[in-house]
DNA sequence: CTTGTATTGTACTAAAGAGTATATAACCCC
DNA sequence: GGGGTTATATACTCTTTAGTACAATACAAG
């Protein structure tokens, strides 16, 4: 009844941290993907057997959904640093260099688990595969919205295309997440980055 | 001993056309990925049971390898002919009009399958993850070596980087097949390669 | 028509898949 | 310290996986 308990500190209290036990399955989804990543694969990483990972996280497909959402809101991550910028073309460019240079990082699975998790599936993946599909899209139209800003800001030709202009950068940077788990440098990719910006247009 | 011995006519005859199996086999591959697809999904959609699979193509791995070797030599492939266009740009232009028209047509899967075949999956299919990796760094090749052959008839400038140009190229490419596999329709990807292609040096 | 060879369908195997039952252990509150 | 509650580890379930054994069948060559 209590409505301030917090963290519920009844029972036997659970030997494992939920967030760094996570962030272990998020790693093995990113590498296998959905379908590639088997409960033994989970647990084993996570270090916990699998009724605690029941227990805590659902199942397989809730743990998948968790572990997305803790990536997309990462600090390290580059999607919404990037849509700060004060500028259009100044938020291409952080985004496309944040890209290249988050996916090649080896410090985790190189890619994005967004893209690589569950492009094509089994019909047990289907409902994972949509949400991923939703989650890119989006992202798109944050971007789109961004530009649309922009052009009210003045940094961006009204004559622009917000759409398509966002769809060509997602495009491109779904293009380094493939090049990425591909093993592709840092340079590479930073290098694909600077040749996509020419494309897009730039006010002074 | 017949040296000239066409097709082995000895034994029962198969009832089945390999080809047209084969074609069937590189659907479920192409829309579940190697890891997604099982052997039920295959042998029905082949027409055909397990012992058949086995003794025509040998096993799950190689019918893949088979299926993507199919894939790479069709006649309505995008990739071949644009080598052939008569210029660096026009290179550029076929290749990605072709890839974004290819790859939302929806009389088969939508994206590639030596993209999505298998990005992250499980040890069972690393193996094939690697073909998948080498074959595209090979398209990659194959498109440098096109533009390095454009310097040298002077419709590329000698100061342009084959490579990186090339890259970006089959990075965009990469993203067409990601946005179409999602989704994305002839229109939009058509868009998305106009833009990319502001980005390539035209000569005149 | 017999013999040899290769394919076919059914039925099987062994392993791995996701998920769960249960008994035990660890904690808080009273 | 006892009672209620929750997590833990082991051992289990049932389904599906890739791959195979085998008997029956269909053809070509002789």
């Amino acid at each position: 009844m209590s409505a301030v308990s917090c963290t519920a500190a009844v029972g036997r209290p659970r030997a494992f941290d939920m967030q760094t036990a996570l962030e272990k399955a998020l790693d093995v989804f990113w590498t296998k993907g959905y379908d590639g990543a088997s409960l033994s694969d989970l647990t084993s990483a996570m270090g916990i057997n699998k009724p605690s990972l029941y227990s805590a996280f659902g199942n397989k497909e809730q743990l998948f959904l968790k572990a997305i959402e803790f990536y997309e809101s990462r600090p390290c991550g580059f999607f919404k640093p990037a849509l700060e910028q004060p500028t259009a073309y100044e938020v291409a460019e952080c985004m496309l260099l944040g890209a290249a240079k988050s996916m090649s990082d080896t410090s985790h699975p190189q890619g994005c688990v967004m893209v690589q998790g569950a492009l094509s599936c089994s019909e047990a993946a289907a409902g994972v595969k949509e949400v991923l599909i939703d989650r890119r899209q989006q992202s798109e139209s944050e971007v789109r919205d961004r530009f649309e800003l922009a052009k009210n800001q003045g940094d961006l030709s009204k004559d622009e295309d917000s759409e398509a202009l966002a769809r060509y950068l997602c495009t491109v940077i779904n293009g380094i997440a493939i090049q990425a788990s591909s093993g592709a440098t840092e340079k590479q990719l930073v290098d694909v980055a600077h040749m996509a910006l020419k494309s897009f247009p730039r006010n002074s």
